[in-house]
RNA sequence: GCGGUCAUAGCUCAGUUGGUUAGAGCACUAGAUUGUGAAUCUAGGGGUCGCGGGUUCGAGUCCCGUUGGCCGCCCCA
């Protein structure tokens, strides 16, 4: 038996949800223009190693992945992060520096639902090549915060906890751990904050239990929360390198504090983020509630260009996902009700009228106004009511006492006034009251 | 992949220990209404009761399966 049902964890946007939508998108559109980031776009479907090779085999299970007609294994994008590492790689040699980008786009992962998390999504992705600089960071975490801002969301709604995998590397490696070691450490301190202990039982079952000693010194790293915590953590560890570091470490949260960031940020080296090609800085944005999972979530990927076949180039990036997000605006109240309007609403007296009326309907339309009029005869009392549902601020009146005297009613549908004007003349008069288009 | 829970009109829901042709509100359409606004009244369209099987004289109702939604676990780029 047919069923012509969507797939499983797929959305359809009927034209008031794609009206939100559509808001959220020009939001974030318009304030990575402000930042001065460029719009890209890309293929949804791509080959299958692209991901084999920045997350190994195991994530083909995540992917809507199959075989195309040609024989290529091929997959839906998870994710953008590979892709604009393909497209910044190929051309790194004639892109203008830095290189800052962004994009709108929809993704899929082949995943059970929950709150929050569909198997197709939006993301809002940014990201800045070519500045190994804590800079880049600046940038990118401030136009973070500016993009949950703008739609009215505060500090008392959400913040971006800082951490950094670089420093979590020095550390460790000074606590006398070598490389798979560290990445085990990194695994748990990911996974403590949910699991608490048991966090520790995957580098237990691989290295043998942590000295209680290094163990006591991971766990009060990952509840640092101030960078005078980790200075004086790091205190009896200095070297060059970790000066450099910790000398990153004020050039951003000075910066962001410069633009009046602070109170967004906080610096919580419990945050580690789950994946290894993450090379330095991490970041993720929460609901200070805790009610709802990250809402976006980025960082450093200095190796990652190179590993996919570009050349070395440093990066950061980070994405906002539009279902977390659109929950936090819906719980804060914060979603906008959207009103898709006519300019002009025109109530037509019959037939000789309605092709008086066409010439004027066409004619604004052409001029950028949005013209609504009812498809067939209706009472002027059903047009009335039909204009004012419209949501148009205009009614043009087009009866048969109007055109006798060759002139157009035009009624301001919010003050209940009218006014007749001349039936040459009924653009300019539009343009006039609704102050151009 | 695992678990919990739910499924009746576009939406929110009612539907008696299993019993006639499955209902209401909202929404939509039309009329009352041939020159002026979200009201009112009247009428109408819209359901294979998620799907399939079973029990029964009889299933929206009970049983089994299945699909899908929601919530959680694993995972979370």
């Amino acid at each position: 038996m047919p069923s012509f049902q969507s797939l499983p964890g797929f959305r359809e946007f009927y034209p008031d949800a794609l009206a939100r939508r559509n808001h959220l998108f020009r939001v974030w559109r318009q304030t990575a223009r402000a930042f001065g980031f460029q719009e890209y776009d890309a293929p949804v479907l791509e080959p299958l190693d692209l991901y084999r090779a920045k997350s190994g085999d195991e994530i083909e299970g995540q992917l809507f992945s199959f075989t195309d007609k040609g024989g290529r294994e091929v997959a839906l994008r998870p994710e953008m992060t590979p892709t604009v590492c393909r497209l910044v790689g190929e051309k790194a040699a004639t892109l203008k520096r830095p290189i800052k980008w962004f994009s709108i786009a929809e993704f899929y992962r082949y995943e059970r639902m929950q709150k929050g998390r569909g198997r197709c999504f939006h993301q809002f992705n940014a990201d800045i090549f070519g500045e190994p600089g804590p800079e880049a960071e600046t940038e990118l975490i401030a136009l973070l915060v500016q993009c949950l801002s703008t739609f009215g969301l505060t500090a008392q709604d959400f913040y971006v906890r800082l951490s950094d995998r670089n420093l979590w590397f020095h550390y460790l490696e000074a606590l006398g751990l070598d490389g798979p070691r560290v990445r085990a450490v990194l695994g748990a301190v990911d996974k403590f904050e949910k699991l608490g202990d048991d966090a520790f039982k995957a580098y237990a079952e691989q290295f043998g239990p942590l000295e209680p000693v290094v163990k006591d010194k991971v766990l009060a790293f990952l509840q640092v929360k101030s960078l005078a915590a980790i200075e004086e953590t790091l205190a009896p560890h200095g070297s060059a390198a970790l000066a450099a570091r910790l000398a990153d470490w004020r050039r951003l949260l000075g910066g962001l504090a410069a633009m009046g960031l602070a109170e967004f940020v906080q610096v919580d080296l419990g945050v580690v983020r789950g994946l290894a090609y993450y090379t330095g800085f991490v970041f993720e944005a929460f609901d200070r509630k805790g009610e709802l999972r990250a809402i976006a979530g980025g960082g450093r990927y200095d190796d990652l260009v190179g590993k996919l076949g570009g050349p070395d180039l440093p990066a950061v990036g980070f994405a906002i996902g539009d279902m977390t997000f659109a929950l936090l605006l819906e719980a804060r109240g914060l979603t906008p009700a959207l009103v898709q309007a006519a300019d002009v609403y025109c109530v037509i007296g019959g037939e000789a009228e309605r092709s008086a009326a066409f010439g004027d309907i066409h004619a604004l339309r052409a001029a950028g106004f949005a013209v609504e009029y009812p498809f067939k005869e209706l009472g002027f009392g059903k047009q009335f009511k039909a204009a004012a549902e419209s949501g148009a601020r205009l009614a043009l009146i087009y009866g048969g006492d109007e055109l006798a005297k060759g002139v157009v009613k035009i009624r301001d549908l919010s003050t209940r006034t009218e006014r007749e004007v001349p039936a040459d003349a009924v653009v300019a008069a539009v343009r006039d009251s609704l102050g151009g288009a």
